[in-house]
RNA sequence: GCCGGAGUGGCGGAAUUGGCAGACGCAUCAGACUCAAAAUCUGACGAGAAAUUGCUCUCGUGAGGGUUCAACUCCCUCCUCCGGCACCA
């Protein structure tokens, strides 16, 4: 019999709606817990990932309910961002409308999975109340020198001409009218993310409950290397280039000097150079190649006709412009020393360039003059002048300490990691809220003005540049400073910057400020957050970075929002991710009309451990919906029993062995939760024991008839965060008012764990010759006694010496003989 | 190239501290119920060998080696797959 799942579960949802059974307030008595998914864009339907990623989020709340705690499980909408504009552009309608009527449908499908959320605390970032702190917070990192104003290049689409964002350049090519996309240089904002970015990597070695993947990805990202930065003298001319380096200890083997094609001062380099002509053409060239071939691993490069002093030696080195060097890192020039680089070997056998050998690993042998392969390992200076005979190591302090006296440069850190820029041409995003005034320049938006609001009569047609320009009653405002006319900032902020706070929110919904540090006393960090792996760089360092940011302005005392992630694997559809462009989605709704939402929940968590990819496959369904009706069908079968509500003895012989799965199966699904979020195993743990259950059901029944209503109460209790709808109704029927959220979470009684006689294998020779059952915590010797007495092992000791007995307590005997 | 992670039956996965490999579920097969099917229930289910029924043995966790009384688990070498970063100076 399939159990009536529909009226059930609407019911259930119904009574913890009225109830506020989620309802998060402040109770200093109690422990809090803040159990946190990551908030969904409002794409339309909730997915696989979206049903996986807030089930464990939901058995985690339950769970921690019972056991105690006050639990804080809020929900929310990232409400702004490009899809919601692109649909405007297509339905030609209005953004605001697309994303609240999504949020809408949205919230429908979690309250029919019965994820259990404080919609009280429901926040979208799209919302007035929300753009208002986060400019706030945009005007204060302003104020604190974390904002800037620099150059930077966009796509742009010449036919539509407007900027394009980088979703919307497809393989080069403009998304809706497939012109060519080119690039633009405009000003834009910036975040100084790289003030934190020695921080953000040390605080790594707090996140102790963080998996190791995600902090090793992070590190990559920010990619911290220490070495120097040197200052070259061009040769007949005033300039100085600055060059980085890692290994300052080489610097005697430079034999030439190269640069990007696009360091600022390639112009003047090539200036009176009569191959002038041949230069630009091969940097149209590289700039051609880095567009098209994105692997381009073949070194290419031209002579300027100019060179470089060695600042150590005082050699001339020839000067290139080659393809290898990138602008974005270190200063855009290097030092090349052939016999110690990969790349700087590869291009000197290209163009003949001397190689001339610095380091060696061994001080006592000696090496030929021609260097036929790097090496690039530390080791001693050769060749080095005064530097001569050091190790790697020591080099690089004195040569540091060289570079510091006679300020041609020092030893330098560096990282991979840019400041973040978060201007976005784009109308669907929260307006940065910055005015140009013509007597007071650049001007902070003051919080009296906010929040910035958009504007809703837009035409959203692309006509060129952002739609905000176009729009004059937003552009045209008032200076807050001197009250003259005055001109607003049309770029929008990334949404990663929505996001990389509102957890904060959540946890505080301050009318006159962004949050109440009160209040964040006692709800953050969170304990618990849980999200798609796909977030581990951005959004993870982003929401890292606000926290400090927060920290520094004195708004909290906290410095890592998020002491304990839980990284879920993708769901994947024939090994790639599900996405609406690609047509390979699964609708969840499909599966919870056929089956009910505890069905669904206690699929996707049975199908693998979270963090694990999940390659998704229907065919389990069934049976863990057999699981629940078969529950449903003994309990029904037998309700004369258990609402006798009959007294019961733990200890009858007959009975006991139930007992003890049953304290078993409490530790095992209390531990698979807590410690390593397993929610597989404890599914299974219970799968395993209700097998055992209605095995024993009639010997239990005849013999302690009131055990079985107690060992249901208990089986309800442990299911009920997976399937809470299914637990809560027979919980009813049970007789009981309260819902299973406000039960005490089941303690497994220690007396009741192990069994009374246990397995011990006889091994010998490292082969398992027999069991034998004996008393829990029998004596070596007796086991001994015991397994001499086994044919089995007599057969395989006979006429042979036993050598070696190792004997561990209830596990095992093991011999070895000869 | 560098940095992570993984590899176990037909499939998803289990084995938490080095101690019974394959829990739990799916699929499959057989049986019961049924006129029949579905549903449900019962049983079999890593590979091979032997046997009269039960009691049996050998091999087996990507490959090869090692440590150990004992290895999916620890060490070394290698292969494959997945993820991140990448002419990073």
């Amino acid at each position: 019999m399939q159990y009536n799942f529909k009226d059930i579960e609407k019911k259930w949802q119904n009574i913890w709606e009225e109830r506020k059974t989620f309802k998060a307030e402040i109770d200093r008595k109690k422990k809090k817990f803040y159990c946190l998914e990551m908030f969904p864009y409002p794409s339309g339907r909730i997915h696989m990932g979206h049903v996986r990623n807030y089930s464990i989020g939901d058995v985690i709340t339950r769970f921690k309910m019972m056991n105690g705690y006050n639990v804080i499980h809020p929900m929310g909408w990232d409400s702004l961002g490009l899809p919601a504009e692109n649909a405007a552009i297509k339905n030609k309608s209005n953004p605001k409308d697309w994303t609240s009527n999504n949020i809408k449908f949205m919230k429908s499908q979690l309250k029919k999975m019965g994820f259990g959320y404080d919609w009280d605390r429901e926040i979208a970032t799209c919302m007035p109340e929300y753009l208002k702190w986060n400019q706030y917070i945009f005007t204060k990192m302003y104020e604190k020198g974390l904002v800037y104003r620099k150059k930077s290049e966009v796509n742009w689409c010449p036919s539509c001409k407007t900027v394009l964002a980088n979703e919307q350049v497809i393989n080069g090519r403009c998304w809706r009218c497939e012109s060519e996309v080119g690039l633009r240089d405009l000003d834009q904002w910036f975040l100084k993310i790289t003030d934190y970015a020695d921080e953000l990597l040390n605080s790594h070695k707090e996140l102790e409950k963080w998996p190791q993947k995600v902090i090793a990805m992070q590190k990559n990202w920010i990619g911290k290397s220490e070495g120097a930065e040197v200052e070259f003298k061009v040769y007949g001319t005033d300039l100085k280039i600055n060059i980085f380096t890692t290994r300052l200890d080489t610097i005697f083997g430079s034999t030439f000097f190269a640069i990007s094609i696009k360091h600022p001062f390639v112009k003047e380099l090539i200036e009176d150079s009569p191959q002038k002509d041949k230069i630009k053409e091969f940097i149209k060239e590289v700039d051609r190649d880095s567009k098209t071939d994105l692997d381009g691993n073949e070194k290419k490069g031209i002579f300027t006709g100019k060179y470089a002093i060695n600042t150590f030696n005082g050699e001339k080195i020839p000067i290139w412009l080659a393809n290898f060097i990138l602008m974005e890192y270190g200063t855009g020039a290097i030092m090349s020393v052939p016999a110690h680089d990969e790349r700087d070997f590869e291009f000197a056998k290209k163009y003949n360039i001397p190689i001339k050998r610095v380091i060696v690993e061994d001080k006592s042998k000696s090496y030929s003059e021609d260097v036929d392969d790097v090496f690039t390992g530390k080791g001693y200076l050769i060749n080095s002048g005064s530097y001569s005979n050091l190790s790697s190591e020591e080099a690089i302090r004195k040569m540091g300490g060289f570079l510091r006296e006679n300020n041609l440069g020092d030893l330098k850190t560096i990282f991979r990691l840019r400041d973040w820029g978060v201007s976005r041409q784009r109308y669907w995003g929260t307006p940065i809220p910055m005015v140009y005034c013509d007597k007071c320049g650049i001007v902070p938006e003051f919080l009296e003005n906010l929040p910035v609001e958009l504007p809703l009569d837009i035409d959203f047609t692309p006509k060129g540049g952002s739609p905000l320009e176009k729009s004059k009653e937003f552009i045209n405002t008032k200076c807050p400073k001197c009250g003259g006319p005055a001109k607003r900032e049309t770029d929008t902020m990334d949404t990663f910057f929505d996001s990389s706070w509102y957890f904060f929110r959540y946890a505080s919904l301050s009318h006159n400020k962004p949050f109440d540090n009160d209040e964040i006393k006692y709800w953050m960090p969170v304990d618990l957050y849980i999200g798609g792996v796909e977030h581990a760089i951005l959004h993870l360092i982003y929401s890292r970075f606000f926290a400090k940011v927060f920290r520094d302005f004195g708004w909290t005392d906290l410095s890592e929002p998020f002491p304990h992630l839980l990284t879920q694997g993708m769901v994947t559809l024939e090994g790639s991710a599900m996405s609406k462009s690609k047509g390979n989605i699964v609708d969840p709704d499909e599966l919870i009309n056929k089956y009910g939402a505890d069905t669904v929940r206690l699929f996707i968590l049975f199908a693998s451990p979270p963090e694990k990819g999940l390659e998704w496959n229907e065919k389990g369904v069934e049976g863990v919906n057999r699981f629940l009706n078969r529950i449903w069908n003994l309990f029904h079968d037998n309700m004369n029993i258990l609402i006798e509500n009959k007294k019961f003895d733990m200890e009858k012989e007959e009975t006991k062995p139930i007992f003890i799965k049953l304290n078993q199966t409490i530790k095992k699904v209390t531990e698979d939760i807590e410690v390593r979020f397993h929610l597989n195993t404890a599914i299974a743990a219970l799968m395993e024991f209700f097998n055992d259950f209605s095995v024993s059901f009639n010997k239990i029944n005849s013999n302690n008839p009131g055990a079985v209503r107690y060992i249901f109460e208990v089986l309800l209790k442990l299911l009920g965060p997976y399937a809470p709808h299914f637990c809560n109704e027979l919980w009813g029927k049970l007789g009981y008012n309260s819902i299973l959220e406000h039960e005490k979470w089941p303690d497994f009684n220690p007396e009741f764990i192990f069994e009374e006689k246990v397995n011990i294998m006889v091994q010998i020779n490292g082969k398992i010759r027999d069991k034998i059952r004996v008393n829990i915590n029998e004596e070596e010797l007796r086991v001994k006694e015991m397994a001499f007495m086994s044919e089995r092992v007599k057969k395989y000791i006979q006429e042979k010496q036993v050598i070696k007995m190792i004997f561990i307590k209830n596990k095992m005997l093991s011999m070895v003989v000869k």
